[in-house]
DNA sequence: CCAGACGTTGTT
DNA sequence: GTCTGG
DNA sequence: CCAGACGTTGTT
DNA sequence: GTCTGG
């Protein structure tokens, strides 16, 4: 599961820079950067942030998309909201299957950079958010899906994206303290070689079974995990550098 | 055939 | 748009 | 996902 | 307990 997220700018930006590209740089940030909700040190999906996201279209220069999937066949504002919701994330075993998802698994991938994401510790009827990132804390390739939804009222464009989500690993296992096998799930983290890989178009089935088999290899960077401050309701501190900042909590047994 | 959905998460 | 349930 | 409401009447 | 809103 991934509903919460952190997006710094040198995150973000990341794909940008790997061709060392000046001048797309500045172009990005004068551009495309006033229309996102950046930097994000906290975005709960279901606020429906803008932010970067790397489309196969265009695998080294982003686009502005906002969380929460619309398909293509919605046909107006009521039904985006009762819909944006629910496609905040998409299981990777399933994106080929789905109605909301099967278009965009084909044509339409894309990567998402962020610093780490965040997830809520259930202990003693009390609810513990958790910050999660690499070990090395540097930005995570997340798999993406996205689509750009055109408003049949009046021609108005909208891209949004969704986040493809995996099996948990022994982490997140801890983090959900869930003892089932049906077992936890997590945003589906790219290995660098696993990025082009996940651009890469679909020409023929080979490429489709590719696509499959890295929805279903369990991803193998390292991560760690500290406890933060409230993400949700009255002590909710809103966006604000500190929020990914570890707090402890006394009672917290972990 | 038409109507209605179209999605994800987890059980301290 | 396309699939599922009745 | 979590937090917060969960109801009625009539009008600041 | 269960539904809605963010």
């Amino acid at each position: 599961m991934c509903y919460d997220i952190k997006a710094s700018y040198e995150a973000q930006l990341k794909r940008a820079k790997r061709r060392g590209d000046k001048r797309a740089i500045e172009e990005i940030i004068e551009n495309l950067i006033p229309y996102t909700d950046l930097p994000i040190f906290h975005a709960s999906g279901f606020k429906h942030p803008e932010m970067l996201i790397y489309p196969d279209a265009s695998t080294d220069y982003p686009i502005v998309a906002t969380w929460g999937m619309v398909p293509p066949w919605i046909s107006d504002q009521d039904q985006i909201k009762s819909i944006w919701n629910k496609t905040l994330n998409a299981r990777g075993e399933t994106i080929f299957e789905k109605p909301s998802f099967k278009t965009a698994a084909l044509h339409n991938r894309c990567l998402i950079y962020i610093d780490g994401f965040y997830e809520h510790h259930h202990f003693d009827n009390k609810v513990y958010p958790f910050f999660i990132q690499r070990q090395d804390e540097q930005p995570i390739a997340l798999a993406g899906l996205w689509n750009e939804w055109e408003n049949p009222a009046n021609g108005g464009k909208m891209t949004t994206f969704s986040i493809v989500t995996t099996k948990g690993n022994s982490l997140m296992s801890k983090i959900h303290n869930n003892p089932k096998l049906k077992g936890p799930r997590m945003p589906l983290i790219l290995s660098q070689k696993l990025e082009d890989e996940w651009l890469k178009p679909i020409v023929n089935n080979d490429d489709k079974l590719k696509i499959k088999e890295i929805t279903e290899a369990s991803p193998s960077v390292e991560l760690k995990a500290h406890t933060v401050n409230k993400l949700r309701g009255k002590d909710y501190l809103g966006n604000t550098e500190c929020i990914s900042k570890a707090v402890n909590y006394k009672e917290l047994i972990f």
